[in-house]
DNA sequence: GGGGGGCGGGATGTATACATTGGATGTATA
DNA sequence: TATACATCCAATGTATACATCCCGCCCCCC
């Protein structure tokens, strides 16, 4: 081992398999055999056990009865469900923090972020990219206002299924035009969301969390159907599969 | 190692650290080192890992900055939170079973454990253990109602809390009267709820699940703040510092 | 011909030696 | 005295050999 060696082949393996696995390289339900990986990828059988082990906590693998690993096949029921249940606890972190009163200096960086998502729009053209970004950004921040460690540990579980990322809401969409609508409306959300958190009206913002994932499921559900399978706009849509 | 060996060491190590931490022998914030823990259970270094590695994913142990692992440590915040959460979980797989409507077969069974459980109590006595075995498994049919994957998944995930579990309804009741009291109320939900579910009245199934938590919730307080800490009437309770 | 038992191979489980890392400690120098 | 650097130690990371278990196959006996 005189190559580089940035950090621990704990990790280095860890990131080769999740790639794969996001990229459709190893389909659900791949059993994967450690002496197998660890000559493919030259490293020890130990290392790739350890990585093995932390994607089953980030949920993209499952021990496999009788022990070992394979990878965990989802069903598009399994992905709305996933988005579903995103805006469940997003609603939950929303009303919580709407109900218990929110840091100024919190609220402020989400005001920030908006105003930062608004200039993504340039007349009809969007910046996907950044609004992707501070979209992410946006509800990370959001969710933290609720200062519960036990929320956040869950909707960091539930978000980190790739295709449950909050930028699911840009699909399903096949012309600009649409996408710019959907934007626009999606951002809307956003501002009468943190203004409900804001005026500490509980229940609206958790209706409007929840909302905004529904929308979401729905354009999720109509990229499916229109067969843009595996790869498509978003990585992690490969791993879908049944 | 000429021993009984009925399991696999890995789970013998990890069943030994989660009696411990359980009951308290190991408090919140502990660093768990993996020799210490080899030397003192008798079992080499591999298995131990792989054990703290599992007990991980369960929730009782995090991951600590720079390697190695340390038990978990829960405020009452995050209690009380965990069960609001479940509550939320639970209410959200309620909603989902009456909307899309439910398994005969399946309710059947939610309404048999409800008349087992009124057959717990007697007269103004209760059978505690047979009402906590029977009570868990109506919130566990009831969440399974929803056929979702993804909803169990996480719920069992909160529900693995120790106090978390359903059970928490028991708690915070000084005198006999009083619990036995709650626990006709307790009853009272779980049928409107299965009534609700039954009716296909979604919203009206997730209100009462989530009040039903909340309820819970309040137990635990109350238990908490009168001071009988660790080792309680539940075991888990130790969990709680800070 | 069918069933049971033994045998072999492949996979994970386990033990242990060695490497590496990061922090604590102590010392020398400015 | 403060800072910078060398050193050491303890803890985890890594490699690898060996043990064990499970399962399928085949052969032999009934």
């Amino acid at each position: 081992m005189s190559e580089s060696k940035s950090t621990t082949l704990t990790k280095r393996a860890a990131y080769e398999l999740r790639q794969r696995i996001i990229h459709g390289g190893l389909p659900g339900g791949t059993r994967l055999y450690e002496v197998a990986l660890s000559e493919e990828l030259q490293i020890s059988r130990t290392p790739v056990r350890e990585a093995m082990s932390r994607l089953a906590e980030e949920g993209l693998l499952e021990r496999a009865p009788g022990g070992g690993f394979q990878v965990r096949a989802f069903s598009l029921r399994d992905v709305t469900d996933a988005i579903e249940l995103r805006g469940v606890l997003e609603g939950t972190a929303a009303r919580m923090a709407a109900e218990q009163g929110v840091d100024p200096v919190q609220m402020a960086g989400v005001w920030a972020i908006l105003d930062r998502l608004d200039r993504c729009f340039a007349g009809d053209r969007v910046d996907f990219d950044a609004y992707s970004e501070l979209n992410a950004q946006f509800h990370c921040a959001l969710a933290e206002l609720c200062q519960s460690a036990v929320i956040l540990r869950e909707l960091e579980r539930v978000k980190s299924l790739p295709f449950a990322s909050p930028s699911a809401f840009v699909l399903g969409q096949a012309d600009a035009a649409g996408s710019h609508r959907s934007l626009v409306m999606a951002q809307a959300q956003h501002r009468a969301l943190a203004q409900a958190i804001a005026r500490r009206e509980g229940a609206r913002a958790e209706a409007i969390a929840r909302e905004h994932a529904r929308i979401a499921r729905g354009n999720l559900e109509e990229t499916f159907v229109e067969g843009a399978q595996p790869g498509g706009s978003m990585p992690g849509l490969a791993l879908i599969t049944r």
